[in-house]
DNA sequence: AGGGTGGATGACGATTTCGTCAGATCTGAG
DNA sequence: CTCAGATCTGACGAAATCGTCATCCACCCT
């Protein structure tokens, strides 16, 4: 039994992972490409995949979207948690996790622009990327680092900020991105109470590297 | 000659007028519900007028689109135009404007959410309310009463808490949107670098009474 | 008054997209 | 080696959507 169960590297699983997994992945480039409408059919073309394996794993294109989505929520929060680790000034953190943020929309344009594209809706929500924010903020509201308030306002002007910085840097290839994500991340913190110039200063801390991880 | 080249209350071109303007409010009803991928036919069935006469005046339904949010954007910004005529300072223009929008949001949701669905693109480009902003906000530099580096990483949180706002208003209908504009257009200007008691007292002053308008 | 024109209409054939299903293929266990 | 279960596959009929076109109506002009 314990041997049925406990699958070693088991091969069926794998594969039906990786099915799903194409289906994710191309999902989300024609997500990130504004066709979130693409038929069925050249979906599962473009993952590589058979029409009716589709229908084995989700039951509409609506149903897959929200897993591509939650993917790149997932992904995109598990490396920001990598990121952040190990900084205990909450302020530190909202700028760091804002910094990075920025920086990420030009190394993951795909993953960036499955954010950008359901962004709006999520941006007031419980979900997506909005809880970690509004922690933060609160976090450093309770420390005594920012001065909101009202947490939910301060949230809009967050949320947007994120939101259309990711749209300039997709629109102005030619900025530096990790200069605007600095010069917006320091804005956003001194509408949060945080002194200009200790805004600036940790505004320009270093950063991780995001060359030198996969 | 001159007769019949200067129409008088010409039917034939109010008849078509009228079917145009049908097919445009309907797109934008249908875009501010979030589906601007309706089948042609619901969207004249909605419209009231026949299956043909859509093509009669648009070639496809990304045209109608264009046409639903240009003429969305063209009523809002006259609308802004008009509510804030006969003010000289900028910083002045800036918050009455953001203010009334917020305001917007609330009064005419369709209207609103037809920008909210597209603003996300047209926030860091030449269209929409976008060159007004910008407007507002070199006008303010160069009169010395913002502060501000980068004028268009200045619009990035501009826009970005317009249109989150709007979101905010939309998702908790029970929130003071008068309230949360002000709030919010406070925050704005403190970001500009307006000092924090001027912006406290220009985002109190009153506003026209949209009510007692059409 | 009535011919001519611009606009509206909706039925129709063509095309696209959908979702299923029966069979092929692969996997792991006995 | 063989079999049962799990997954993949693509062809197929059904359904939705498209865009056109012949036709009709109301209005304008003479």
């Amino acid at each position: 039994m314990a041997q049925q169960t406990r699958h070693a590297p088991n091969r069926l699983e794998r594969r039906k992972a990786h099915t799903r997994s194409a289906l994710v992945r191309a999902a989300q480039t024609f997500i990130a490409a504004g066709k979130p409408n693409v038929p069925i059919l050249e979906l599962t073309q473009a993952a590589d995949v058979g029409m009716g394996s589709f229908y084995n794993h989700f039951d509409s294109r609506e149903q897959l979207i929200e897993a591509a989505v939650e993917d790149a929520l997932d992904r995109y929060g598990a490396l920001l948690d990598e990121l952040t680790v190990g900084l205990d000034d909450p302020a530190q953190v909202f700028a760091q996790s804002f910094r990075l943020t920025g920086r990420l929309h030009r190394r993951q344009p795909e993953l960036s622009r499955v954010l950008l594209s359901t962004g709006l809706a999520l941006a007031g929500s419980d979900k997506g990327l909005a809880p970690r924010a509004r922690r933060d903020i609160e976090d450093g509201a309770r420390a005594g680092r920012f001065r909101v308030r009202d947490p939910e306002l301060a949230m809009v002007i967050v949320a947007g900020a994120a939101l259309c910085l990711g749209q300039l840097l997709h629109d102005h290839p030619e900025r530096d991105d990790a200069a605007a994500a600095d010069q917006v991340t320091e804005d956003v913190l001194r509408m949060l109470g945080l002194p200009p110039e200790e805004a600036h200063e940790i505004c320009h801390r270093p950063l991780p590297d995001l060359d030198t991880r996969p």
